[in-house]
DNA sequence: ACTTGGCACTCGAACGGGCGGAGTGCCAGC
DNA sequence: GCTGGCACTCCGCCCGTTCGAGTGCCAAGT
């Protein structure tokens, strides 16, 4: 048996599986693809196939459908991403291109990405651990309120709301907010705690409890969890597949609704030039077999600020899909990095 | 026949379908409440209802179930609100209490909100053009370039980047900061601009164009499409219903990610003590016939920041869904009128 | 050693008839 | 105006049949 042609016929089933969404047949095989043999021996690869676990039946007797390992090999070595046609790339240029901040980019690419891909879309925004302070605001709303604003390189904007124990004078505030600026500014995220770790000290007594309160704030909002925010989009597309759906539909919106699952799903893409694929049973989530995740990095050229993907039935169009999702993280990366 | 046993008979025919999801027979009827008649007696009610319009029959010989004017009639004439058990109370204030800023507090209600009804929750941003300037800050990223950041007393910040046609002097920035803020702090976004019309005409020639750059900046922020923003979640909900669901859902979630059409199913509910409710094809989307909005504002006593729903099928429990529904907006109200 | 056509077999999907039951409308009697 | 009785309708369900797609295996051909 030639080895060769046993993942030709894989790589036929996967395409046929995917465009018609029913098990694929020998005959449909030999007439969709000229695979020079005949029906038959297609059936002895197909038998093989089967026994090494890269195909199945539904029930005896009919087609036959890709395992998640048949799509696993699909992926890694039976295919390649396909690049988008220029139309498309210009239609990503232009709808990108008009985003007023860094909400609007996020929002508009998850819609993006939802469009292109006919299925749903994740965005993580871009991670503040990774992205380094572009300044630090202190406005006095009250006598001893007062609001932290946190700017960052990407665009971000943190706010923390301060009660503090005493009076802040608008002296006070303006030292406090000529220190931390000079301190942090250009710094880190991760790494400006500590510059601010003595900063209370350097003030009187009587100054330093509302100096150590508007600290502590703009402590939080620098570990802040928000770094782990993610916008999600086109779930509608969830219902557009088969008439079982309602099954497989509920379990999927749950997992869809809690932001640490659309993080972990997103994974460990943190290259930029890679895009991940999760297949079934392999992404981290129960109530997701059935679903594969196509996940990449976006950022500047020398590290990713966060990831994107879209999510959908394990029976997609891996190559179109890996292509849309690489293209719009580069044209994101490109946005959010010069931003 | 007795007028009042009739409604009777239609209050009994929506509880039971809400509560069975299937068409209800008169038999099964006074079987399960106690009305005091026969069947057949009921039979007649029925039929005047049918001939009335509140009920109808999916087809001959099976039970009937509501109309949306026969929804309509329940949720006016033969139910109230049913008010939060304790229990539900403490919950809410509980899970809304912990919020850290304005971003969480909108999440945490939606959540909320989706738990307690099982259904499709929708929350509106307090509008920005009910609300007051808190503060405006410039912040130089750049010699000519300037992040915008306006403040609000809801607690919402929203940000702008500047490119300023000429170097910006950290002088004029003071000036400019100052003027703005003693103008406008404290005025409603709405009557903000003209406040600002002529601003840029009290600087120098030389200064103008900058100043000018950076008003038009402000006063797209104040007027900013932003203060239409809304979001939503339970999603997962729209699956728990009827095996015939798939072809109903798609139609749904497509209305559901658009923002405009959220913000018109919110409808006109302004005022914060009273429960709006929408039923089948009174609202206002096509494919969204089949599902009910129940809607109402939230904000402080004197009028309302921005409005909150949820929405599911037209069967729905509506005095229980609007008794959440009400709960959730005072203590949201509460919390945002006094962050 | 592969490939091929032939053939028997399996099994699901689609069709159709026959039942049973839930529910109705109507009517005559109270 | 209420009630029990009764005939009728129609949906949902079960079940048997048929049909066709697809398979596995085998013997023969290259």
């Amino acid at each position: 048996m030639v080895e060769e042609r046993k993942l030709d016929v894989l790589r036929a089933i996967v395409q046929d599986y995917v465009s018609t969404q029913e098990p694929v047949g020998s005959k449909a095989l030999v007439d969709r693809h000229n695979l020079g043999v005949s029906p038959a021996t297609i059936r002895n690869d197909m038998a093989a196939l089967e026994d090494e676990g890269y195909i199945t039946q539904p029930h005896t007797s009919a087609g036959r459908i890709p395992t998640d390992k048949g799509y696993r090999l699909f992926v890694d070595r039976l295919s390649s991403v396909k690049p988008l046609t220029t139309p498309e790339r210009r239609a990503i240029q232009s709808f990108l291109g008009n985003a007023a901040d860094l909400d609007d980019v996020v929002r508009r690419t998850v819609r993006l990405l939802a469009q292109l891909t006919r299925q749903v879309a994740v965005v993580q925004y871009p991670s503040l651990s990774r992205s380094t302070v572009r300044h630090v605001e202190l406005v006095a709303l009250a006598a001893s309120r007062v609001l932290v604003v946190l700017i960052t390189n990407t665009g971000r904007v943190e706010q923390r709301m301060v009660d503090a124990p005493t009076d802040v004078p608008e002296s006070l505030l303006g030292e406090l907010r000529a220190q931390l600026n000079s301190r942090i500014v250009g710094v880190r995220l991760v790494e400006a705690p500590e510059q601010l770790a003595d900063l209370p000290d350097r003030f009187t007594a009587e100054e330093r409890p509302a100096a150590t309160a508007i600290c502590s704030a703009l402590l939080e909002s620098l570990v802040e969890e928000h770094e782990e925010r993610v916008v999600m989009g086109g779930t509608a597309n969830l219902a557009r597949f088969s008439p079982d759906f309602p099954l497989t539909i509920q379990p999927v919106l749950e997992a869809l609704e809690e932001q640490m699952v659309l993080l972990r799903l997103l994974g460990e893409a943190t290259d930029p030039s890679v895009v991940t694929v999760s297949i079934g049973h392999e992404n981290p989530h129960e109530g997701l077999t059935g679903t594969s995740v196509v996940s990449i990095g976006y950022g500047n050229e020398s590290e990713a600020l966060a990831k994107l993907g879209v999510l959908g039935p394990t029976r997609m169009d891996y190559p179109g899909t890996m292509g849309a999702v690489r293209a719009v993280a580069r044209y994101v990366g490109k946005i959010v990095a010069e931003g």
